[in-house]
DNA sequence: ATATTGACCAACTTGTTCATTTAGTCATTC
DNA sequence: GAATGACTAAATGAACAAGTTGGTCAATAT
């Protein structure tokens, strides 16, 4: 792989977590990874797809991630537990995560709400193949694994995001005592 | 009460939801209500209060409506489900709610995204009066009611609002399974 | 040949001006 | 004294100019 098609990557990916996509050009990216501008449009077909390109990377080291949260020998409640806490975690923490949420939130730009959609399309996507996977070993009842997938997510997105908005955070031990409660309790074989 | 100022009321109602909070206009209103403009401003500080007192009624006939759903004779489970139901019918196929949420979504005026916002505390709080009466009554095992109200809220968005965005709506009567199924269940004593 | 480049261009933003519109007031009318 | 609509200051937006920027491609380097 292209030592030039890296250098790309990174320059890009630094320079839309301090700036954003919006607000950052070609020309900037060019500069900050040494190549002329000609040259990023003979790895990628534009800036969009640029930006596509590093959040298909976020998406996989996120599922490494929550993959690697996964306890074999624990139940299936607390392993989909871990793997959404850390898949949340994620999105608070990391430069890139936070700044294209904001960026969406306060500008709306169409390319970066796309991808953002995508990223939780396949953080769904990702929760669903566990609940396939418990189910297929009966560790719970048989359910519309979309659907479930798809509450799971959004109850994490009210507890970690939208609850903060007009109250204190919750601790990452009540969000799991709350998930736990709520929501597993009805999934129980 | 005043007539004049009932008539206000109506011709703001059907203007903003026929038109939107931004594209009504006061001398519009004063026309529809046949009062010179000047007497709206007697009635009401500014066009904002006007909005506010309007979905201040609003609030009041949701309540009404999904007290009118609750019914003694039914469970605590029956009858939460029955009044979230009632609200978002509403929400859903009242002229001005729909219109208002489109213009918060579309052009995010602050002063409709601000008395939405409201809205939908309200109806927390609305439940949240629930669960307590229920928690009394030894209905439901003791738990948060803001935050249990709050998620039940959340729950009722995701699968009324938010699933269709990308798949085909559920039923009511889907939608009341799924609750019973992932919600409440976590909640029987 | 092939890879790389940056000057170049069309399309899009941004900044500015200026005319129109509109929320809110208040002197006048009924 | 309640109601009004002409009036005003502020906001909006249309129109246009100036500046940026994504993407291309002929020229250049390897």
């Amino acid at each position: 792989m292209s030592e030039k098609r890296k250098q790309i990557i990174e320059a890009a990916a630094k320079s839309f977590s301090l700036f954003g996509y919006k607000a950052t050009t070609m020309d900037q990216v060019a500069k900050m990874a040494n190549v002329g501008k000609g040259t990023i449009y003979t790895f990628f077909k534009s800036k969009e797809e640029l930006l596509e390109e590093i959040v298909s990377s976020i998406i996989s080291e996120i599922k490494c991630e929550a993959d690697a949260a996964i306890d074999q020998s624990l139940s299936f409640n607390e392993n989909v537990q871990r793997a959404l806490q850390r898949i949340f975690t994620f999105r608070k923490e990391h430069e890139l995560t936070i700044k294209l949420l904001q960026e969406v939130r306060d500008i709306g730009t169409p390319a970066v709400r796309d991808v953002m959609k995508r990223l939780d399309r396949e953080m769904i996507a990702y929760v669903r193949g566990k609940i396939e996977e418990a189910m297929a070993k009966g560790e719970i009842r048989s359910c519309d694994s979309e659907l479930t997938a798809f509450l799971m997510f959004k109850m994490y997105i009210a507890l970690n995001v939208e609850w903060e908005k007009e109250h204190e955070p919750l601790s990452q031990q009540k969000i799991a005592e709350l998930f736990h409660l709520y929501l597993l309790k009805g999934l129980s074989p």
